[in-house]
DNA sequence: GCAAAAATCGACGCCGTGTAGAATTGGAGG
DNA sequence: CCTCCAATTCTACACGGCGTCGATTTTTGC
């Protein structure tokens, strides 16, 4: 393309700093997953990336920035795969697919989705991110129950109410037993699985 | 010896002392409500108790311990009642019984226990405190579901697991929820009591 | 009332954050 | 090849909070 203008900005095409910056990220991640976040530094994050400090600055505004773009980052896959992810329409199956679904996500991602949890409170920008993903999975599992014969509606007995409750009984399940084994993470999913499958009417 | 710095160590009953621990503690839950734990700053601490921070330092190791103890102070608090507190032998009553008790906590300490959770994984004397508060909960739910007639067991259909998830459950529809009115607390348990009664079988 | 212990203070050093401005690199155009 | 501008990087600095130390004042026990 020679008549082609970057007009502006660096989202041209593939600079030296969208490396760096995707360097940065990768950094960020693995020292979250060796010291955690207290503990890490703006310097130590600078200096796995191979940069100083000064130089981390050009890219992002705080240590906090940065933790929040590798949530984004993170965030974002969960939002493609769940968009090309299709409902299977029987009840059973469709509970059944979202759990096994929910180990590979948390064993993939359950380093930043807890920090995610972590930092929500205290940083308004991951919190806001978090809920975003969290009312994507309410309203999934809403739509499960209701295809199971629950009521529709967010009185306490109905399913956006019961959905709610389920997921965070969800991720606090997997949030706690994530920090553990594998082994562990698949006996609490079919626990989960099997108390949704209750609380959607579906006893054996 | 006049190296000699004990950072807490009085047993003679009422010295002033303890009335400034007091004082310490209660400003902390005070600020705590008012700006979180970041933002909360030893000196506030300090200031707020009418000391400097040096004298603080006496009392007190590091600004976690303050939280820790105050954290401490509550959870006993917590673990009194419990003790007390009579054994409904009807599980619908007993779980009704339980969903009052929480809410009626979480309206009384929430703020505190809402710290506990968020601090539970940097500050490990803390994690062990609500750990050990969040066991007493999951052996009493796996208790009244055994009486329900669900098998006891650590299998992922059996007691114990179930009692686990749905003690997170619970930790965290009300960690959410506690954050804003009582109303919609109530709305909560509500929910929480519906999913409890279901998983023990005990469906209308 | 008087030592010893308890409690308080003020100042210091350390470390991590975020900012400023200077210095270097790299590629497009003459 | 040289130049210029923007992108990138660095070094140095100021700020603020934390925890420590030694000196000082207040209580307490006898």
């Amino acid at each position: 393309m020679p008549g082609y203008h970057p007009a502006r900005s660096r989202r041209a095409a593939e600079r030296k700093g969208d490396v760096r910056e995707r360097a940065i990220l990768d950094t960020c991640a693995a020292l979250l997953a060796r010291m955690g976040y207290e503990a890490m530094t703006v310097g130590d994050i600078a200096q796995g990336a191979g940069i100083t400090r000064g130089a981390l600055y050009f890219y992002f505004g705080s240590k906090q920035e940065v933790v929040t773009a590798l949530v984004a980052r993170t965030v974002e896959q969960l939002w493609e795969r769940s968009r090309v992810t299709a409902q299977a329409d029987e009840p059973r199956q469709a509970i059944a697919a979202a759990m096994r679904r929910t180990v590979d996500l948390w064993n993939e991602h359950g380093l930043v989705m807890r920090t995610a949890i972590d930092l929500s409170l205290t940083v308004p920008e991951i919190g806001e991110l978090w809920n975003r993903t969290a009312d994507l999975f309410i309203t999934a599992i809403a739509a499960v129950l209701e295809r199971a014969g629950v009521q529709a509606g967010t009185e306490p007995e109905q399913a956006s109410a019961m959905a709610r409750a389920l997921c965070w009984m969800i991720e606090r399940t997997f949030y706690h037993v994530s920090q553990e084994s594998r082994e562990n993470l698949q006996q609490a999913s079919s626990t989960c699985e099997h108390i949704w499958l209750v609380s959607a009417g579906l006893t054996v």
